[in-house]
DNA sequence: GATGAATGAGTTTTCATTCAT
DNA sequence: GATGAATGAAAACTCATTCAT
């Protein structure tokens, strides 16, 4: 066993094990025992790499939303013509259900936390703040490169954004609701209309 | 204090102090004490007129969609032209974050746990598809009184439902993020430009 | 509704609900709520007529044993050869646990509490020596009449009394031990022998 | 005090504290918090190692059958002559609430619960089948080597065990109705009469 | 570093008893 | 007399956190 670097391959198992059972049971059934259980080492240790639960949870959060910017920035940021970037990130909001179910149940348990706790709120508010300034910068370079034309609505980000939390909201608790693939089409269509 | 004909009291003064309970401070963090506490009733009298804590979580989402869905009939329905309605009615959609905030802190509140808890989801999935479904009614309503065209976009009901869930969310969490005066109007635009 | 003599009709109305009631699911998960549901009054109205739940399970466990010796006098006084009184005695004691399955429920109910209660034990304690010392009183009238030899073993009452408790408390947890039929006649056999 | 291996200790420790609650005080007026007090432990650790107060009274029961077994087999296995093996098995019968009033007090705690206790009536029956079942064997054994005659009296072993069940139950409920040591002899003489 | 036994404060729930009506 | 709503103390049980090994 590598006694060098243990102490990130540690915390990152506890996380991992931590988001899993959240996913799966919910944070408010989870007991630091169920995260050692599936991280498979001790309660002991998690004390010993974490301050407390508190802090296993919020380090979930965070790590949860650098992974779904990486995924964007993977993805979308290779693509260079700002018209298909801004395509291609619409289709990723709206498979993001599909492909990666686990991140709208994990916030949907985060979100119901945010009002009465200051730093699940503070983490959650700069995330969407993020992604709406993502759509932004995503639009205004397509105006900048004469690909678009001024966006016609006012808020527009905010309103695909929106668009894309509702739907996975809404996905997530009734996958009969809608058919994500006929959805993504409405999407793009609509968002379409309001830049070109 | 009349002992007589209390129950109705009893259960509406017991529900309404956990609702405010899990506003004040989130479901995570709500024992029974303190719904009693807030109820200004003793602990005891909570398990003589429900069956559990679970029970009075379930009734007071249920009774928050109630309250929601009157509201919506008392000021929407009076309305009698389709198309007012319906403007009408995504006017709702818009103020609701501003007029009844607690509504969506209490939804986040148990939107988290749907996941992992049967009775939950169920409650929510139905209101869910209840708001969907009136929202299609108002549609087709003004479709065959030729007030608007065919709505041109293919699920309609379920994006307008999805921007006012996610709208609220994000405003629920971050109140600094859009002003919903502006956002009413873009609403209605938006909505607008694809029914008439 | 008659006024007088209400007082009793409500004492036993409860009292034989209580016995019902520990019968059917036993003492330990007895509550005054279920005695009072079972005799169709309030529970108020048992601390009317009751100054508490243990004494009216005092009284019920009275009443059981007062019952059951007014059956014994019943059967067995009229018989006037003091040899057939026995017989049928023994006899009673041996059909007791299916004629009356109750009573020994009942009774191991209540064993159980007798060490550590004092009231229960000296009820208890009571009975055994009453039942015990009928024993003896119905042999000495035996021996007195010439009937029965002196008996031949010392602390003969006890053991007829020991043996139809045991045997009445093992057919009691396990009705297939043995058949009762058969086994009163063996026990007038084994007792007969000592008496003759 | 050692942290490592103290499972097997533990549960005893709490095992046998919960047998002294109960001899002590009774089942009915047992609480966790009493047997972690006799135990000296905290009431957290019996939740750890059992699963909830139910499962210690459920081995405080069987334990005590197994060391009641154990201890049988110890004095009157050694034991080669049948006719001696019997003899001795009758004095230890007769000898138990004596030399182990506990077991007495113990058994009638629980035979109040075996009614409507499933997991305690399964228990109890078995006890009692294994008992009767020696006895058998007992006998058989001395049938087998010609030093009893066949016994004379059908249902035998059922009924040396409830002699000697219920003779300990009353010298249990009543310390002063016989005298142990001479009803030993009486049993001894009764039986004997049977098997010879 | 790693373990998991141990703690005890806190939570849900029950229930005998009281008392206004 | 009669009711059953109301109380609150006590019970069973959970779980974050600590700490001896």
């Amino acid at each position: 066993m590598p006694k060098l670097g243990m102490e990130a391959v540690r915390r990152e198992q506890v996380i991992e094990a931590a988001r899993k059972c959240i996913v799966d049971k919910g944070v408010a059934n989870l007991s630091v025992k169920d995260i050692a259980l599936a991280a498979g080492v001790s309660t002991g240790i998690i004390y010993h790499y974490f301050k407390n639960k508190e802090d296993v949870l919020l380090r979930v959060l965070r790590e949860s939303f650098r992974k779904s910017y990486d995924q964007v920035m993977a993805t979308v940021e290779p693509i260079k013509p700002p018209g298909d970037k801004l395509v291609k990130y619409i289709e990723n909001l709206n498979q993001a259900p599909q492909d990666n179910p686990d991140f709208f149940v994990l916030l949907l348990n985060y979100l119901g936390q945010a009002k009465s706790h200051e730093a699940v709120n503070e983490i959650v508010q700069d995330f969407i703040r993020n992604v709406v300034s993502y759509v932004e910068d995503l639009i205004a370079l397509g105006v900048a490169e004469d690909v678009f034309d001024q966006d016609k609505a006012d808020h527009l980000p905010e309103m695909i954004v929106a668009l894309g939390l509702g739907l996975g909201i809404m996905w997530t608790i009734d996958l009969d609701l809608f058919d994500p693939e006929r959805m993504g089409k409405n999407l793009s269509e609509l968002i379409g209309g309001y830049i070109t």
